[in-house]
DNA sequence: CGGACAGTTGACCTATTTCAAATGTGGTGG
DNA sequence: CCACCACATTTGAAATAGGTCAACTGTCCG
């Protein structure tokens, strides 16, 4: 059931049997969240994190006019709100994209582990950074890149991220996302995406129809993208 | 020297006299670092963390034809990179924007303080988080804010940070830096960033001239940003 | 079969960019 | 103290990426 998140860690560093059988003991209550349902709310005082284990979520801002921004979006294996453990409660709300089952580890073994285990609370620590590490790269993506490229960088940054848990390979992705979802990752509108969406078909890069993502050309798609995979820390390391 | 740091941190938790001291003798050595210098690239081999004493610094990230994107301000008292510890290299560059005053902390001795100082380390732990909040917050501007909106928005946010370290009042506050470094921090270019400020101060709202912001009406300056400080987390937990 | 909602397309609009030139401004050397 | 240089700021005019509005076309599901 957490083998994603397993595979999350053991991809950045080496994770002992004894810690493993720490995280599974930190394991609480399991839950189905439906489709479109918001499931943790900004300013909500929180004393569990959330584990996904099958789904995808997002983590969303939005604005009093109503505009929305999604600042992440979390594949099977991430902890959605692990930083909810620092920050008590969050500055955004988190929603099921698709039908989503998660885990939800209470506070207190949290705080045990990092009175017990401190390298598999270094551990923690730093998926708290990439997950910083990601919104760094969005910043640089909402700021400086064109639709079509903030687009295709997205589509570059989860062919890795769902690949990593077998969920995606060069030839692409199930992603069962509307455009306008796709809008509020981007800051752009539906229209556009749906045109940039066209745009990127006619260049022969990819193909987003039926919620799976086809990868025509990754190469060219990376090109485009100016994709560098580094801001995802693949490399294994003693954190 | 780290009054502000302290002040930072106090701000958020209560820090005993005991783990002030273990903060204290984890300081290694000062290095000053002129203004307009990179003192941090990204890729490089990290030992240490960077703590800012005095002076303003950014963490930005370049796309390869040259547009740059600031993705964090840092204000006396802040760990620029503490995120180092866990990442053992960066995604991102950090520059000095001012004349800038820095204590290296090695790593080797946050180390020690996650095997020693579970609560300390916790408490570090969530200034990463806060790091994050922060990268969110500029998401939301990059994506949904107008260009004057993400300018009045940044302004709000630096009166708080420098407030609470003594360095803002309701009046303003000094930031040495460039239009040209507003506008990479915002996503937009220095031609508009300089619009944006005349409209600003033509509706009375603030100016930037000489080096210092001067407000001349916060609360609209905070209805026109619609901000909500929340995102900083002010509030006084046991993290 | 119908209703709701996602996707698609066209025409027009506008915020921001681009390009180019003019005007400060602060520091340095003579 | 002044002249000059480099560089930041300011302004104008023209261009464009992306937004807005509105209609039409799937498509899924009850």
């Amino acid at each position: 059931m957490i083998e994603a998140h397993l595979a999350k860690l053991r991809a950045r560093d080496t994770i002992s049997a004894e810690e493993e059988r720490v995280i599974r003991d930190s394991l609480g209550t399991v839950r189905d969240i439906p489709a479109q349902t918001t499931c943790i709310r900004a300013g909500e005082r929180l004393l569990v994190s959330t584990l996904l284990t099958d789904g995808l979520m997002c983590r969303y801002k939005d604005l009093p006019g109503g505009e929305r921004q999604i600042t992440e979006l979390h594949v099977a294996g991430d902890f959605v709100d692990l930083h909810s453990f620092s920050l008590k409660q969050l500055d955004h709300n988190v929603m099921a994209l698709t039908p989503c089952r998660v885990i939800l580890v209470p506070h207190v073994k949290l705080t045990a582990i990092t009175e017990q285990h401190p390298h598999l609370a270094r551990v923690y620590w730093f998926l708290t950074a990439l997950d910083a590490a990601i919104h760094r790269e969005w910043v640089l993506s909402l700021g400086r890149r064109s639709a079509i490229e903030r687009i295709a960088h997205l589509m570059c940054e989860l062919r890795v991220r769902l690949g990593l848990i077998g969920q995606a390979d060069d030839s692409g992705f199930d992603l069962a996302i509307k455009q306008s979802d796709l809008s509020d990752c981007t800051g752009l509108t539906p229209v556009h995406v749906n045109r940039t969406l066209r745009e990127l078909r006619e260049r022969g890069l990819m193909d987003f129809k039926g919620k799976r993502v086809v990868i025509h050309d990754l190469a060219g798609l990376k090109a485009l993208a100016e994709f560098d995979e580094d801001y995802l820390y693949l490399r294994r390391e003693e954190r």
